[in-house]
RNA sequence: GGCGCGGUAGCUCAGUUGGUUAGAGCAGUGGAAUCAUAAUCCACGUGUCGGGGGUUCAAAUCCCUCCCGCGCUACCA
């Protein structure tokens, strides 16, 4: 496992808008993965990115009044801010307005055009004049435009397409060769049925369109931002611009992306990747919705949730726990300030802060503070504990991080009904070896439950690593490091402030 | 319309390839304990597993059908 190449990636976000929850829960998932992955031992490259091209930002910045660039910069550095107060540890932050993917989308371009997998034909469609646009023929009703509700014409207009339907055979193919290709399986049923329904050629550029790069032997059509934006994947593995790297974390192991963009991620994009003689990512993950206090989130109903505000309210670990705790990772769930309120107090106050609590001061009121010399006897917590741990890093290896993190919380109840079924506060009148060997159990379990609760919460895991005494930092451990035993004997502990205040 | 995903305890949800009296957490009631952020631990659920039908020795789990909620239906992400 160690030295392997890892590269995951987020969507390429659209900067015609700010950041909410669904931005935050997608980039907070892929950050923790990438953290487990480090941790591992693997090579990680963690790669987010914007896509900045196509008619609604070249709307929105004109009716901004600035250039198109000068708002996607503008979202850019908010959206960077965003990432850093959430403690994301991306490797590259790719825009699909620089260079080095302008280049790869051109050549890649230019290579299937002379492969003839892109060719020009026409696209004809049903054409709204007033708002500018083709719509979708099979929500057209009475030939009204779904969107203003005017008259419809039928037009042709140049465009270069996509050999699509070429590749049908092969998805299939791939799909049934590769099980955990379609991640979680709930959402695999339908995209076979769409493949085996048959593929239309994609159209891939546009005339009307002027904000893109422009097709590198016909100015006139500007690149689809689909086709642009999904090659930020490779641009940013290296492709068409460091080979060596490229060749070392590509394919990507996982694409994570939200419900609503599994088609191109799993039928246009593995399609693109055939035609360019590229394989494909091991996995596309599929995540799900959130809703707010059981509604849909709109900006309408200004029920938008501002992940920033979360973090700057509860803490930002408080809401990175919160988001994979509350829902199973891959479903929708529904955030609420309740909800999250209601975890903070039981599991995290009460059942993880007062498991450390509790654990350190008796510490001090027994042992002055330092840690006992263990028993060599392998008990029935321990191996629990073990075991525990175990299947916590089968979750992480599966992306089923939801499981991994309930699992976690188990092993914190596990610790805190071994305190109440081993009575520290007895022993400490009766039997005093004993005592040595339960607390040495307890804060080994702790560091343990720390390094694998670490990639969801990195700050609360560096505080109880300093409570703990270590010296080295957590930092710099490593999967091994969750092996029993680890913590010496003599370690004098530190005992801080609760880690979970309930004044709240 | 077509395709897909859901409908399990008051609430939020687990339930792998069908198999002992259907589970967890939260909330509620009672109790134990005192190391702790009055935190913790234990005990307590007559749930039509959406309705109906079927297959089977056996179904929440497979098949059919109906009802309800949600999503997608391809190129203004």
């Amino acid at each position: 496992m160690a030295g392997n190449k890892f590269c995951l990636t987020t969507p390429a976000y659209y900067v015609n808008d700010v950041l909410h929850i669904g931005h935050a829960y997608c980039t907070i998932a892929a950050d923790i993965i990438a953290r487990f992955r480090r941790f591992a031992g693997d090579d990680v490259l963690f790669i987010t990115a914007t896509d900045e091209h196509g008619q609604k930002i070249e709307d929105a910045a004109k009716s901004a009044g600035i250039e198109p660039i000068a708002l996607a910069d503008r979202i850019v550095a908010h959206d960077k801010k965003v990432w850093e107060r959430l403690n994301i540890s991306y490797d590259d932050f790719i825009r699909t307005t620089e260079e080095r993917h302008v280049r790869t989308v051109e050549s890649v371009f230019n290579a299937l055009y002379e492969k003839g997998d892109i060719y020009k034909g026409m696209y004809e469609g049903m054409y709204c004049t007033p708002c500018e646009s083709f719509c979708v023929e099979s929500q057209v009703k009475d030939n009204k435009c779904p969107d203003c509700a005017r008259e419809l014409e039928r037009i042709k207009e140049e465009s270069y397409f996509f050999k699509l339907s070429k590749y049908r055979e092969k998805l299939l193919k791939h799909y049934e060769e590769n099980p955990d290709f379609m991640k979680p399986h709930s959402r695999k049923a339908e995209m076979i049925n769409i493949v085996e329904g048959g593929l239309k050629d994609l159209s891939v550029s546009r005339t009307a369109v002027k904000w893109g790069i422009p097709v590198p032997f016909d100015k006139k059509h500007v690149i689809y931002v689909w086709f642009d934006a999904l090659i930020n994947y490779i641009s940013a593995a290296g492709y068409g611009n460091d080979d060596k790297k490229f060749s070392g974390f590509w394919p990507a192991e996982l694409h994570l992306i939200g419900k609503e963009i599994y088609k191109f991620h799993v039928i246009i994009w593995p399609a693109m990747l055939f035609a360019m003689g590229l394989e494909l990512p091991r996995t596309v993950f599929g995540h799900g919705w959130w809703t707010v206090d059981g509604e849909k989130m709109s900006k309408s109903k200004g029920n938008v949730v501002d992940p920033v505000k979360m973090a700057d309210d509860y803490g930002v670990d408080v809401f990175r726990y919160f988001l994979f705790r509350e829902v199973p990772f891959g479903v929708d769930g529904d955030f609420s300030e309740k909800a999250l309120v209601v975890r903070y107090n039981t599991e995290l106050a009460n059942d993880l802060g007062n498991l450390l609590n509790r654990t350190l001061t008796m510490l001090e009121k027994y042992f002055e503070g330092k840690v006992p010399q263990p028993g060599d006897s392998k008990d029935e917590f321990r191996d629990m504990m073990e075991k525990s741990g175990a299947r916590t890093v089968e979750y992480y290896n599966k992306y089923e991080i939801s499981s991994a993190l309930s699992e976690i919380m188990k092993s914190v109840g596990n610790a805190n009904r071994y305190i109440e079924s081993s009575a520290p506060w007895k022993l400490a009148k009766e039997n005093r070896e004993k005592l040595k060997e339960v607390l040495y159990d307890l804060i080994e379990a702790i560091r343990i439950i720390t390094l694998l609760l670490a990639p969801f919460m990195p700050q609360t895991a560096e505080k109880i690593w300093e409570q703990l005494g270590l010296e080295s930092k957590i930092s710099g451990m490593t999967i091994r490091d969750i092996s029993w035993g680890g913590l010496k004997p003599g370690t004098k502990v530190n005992k801080g402030l609760p880690l979970f205040p309930k004044d709240k």
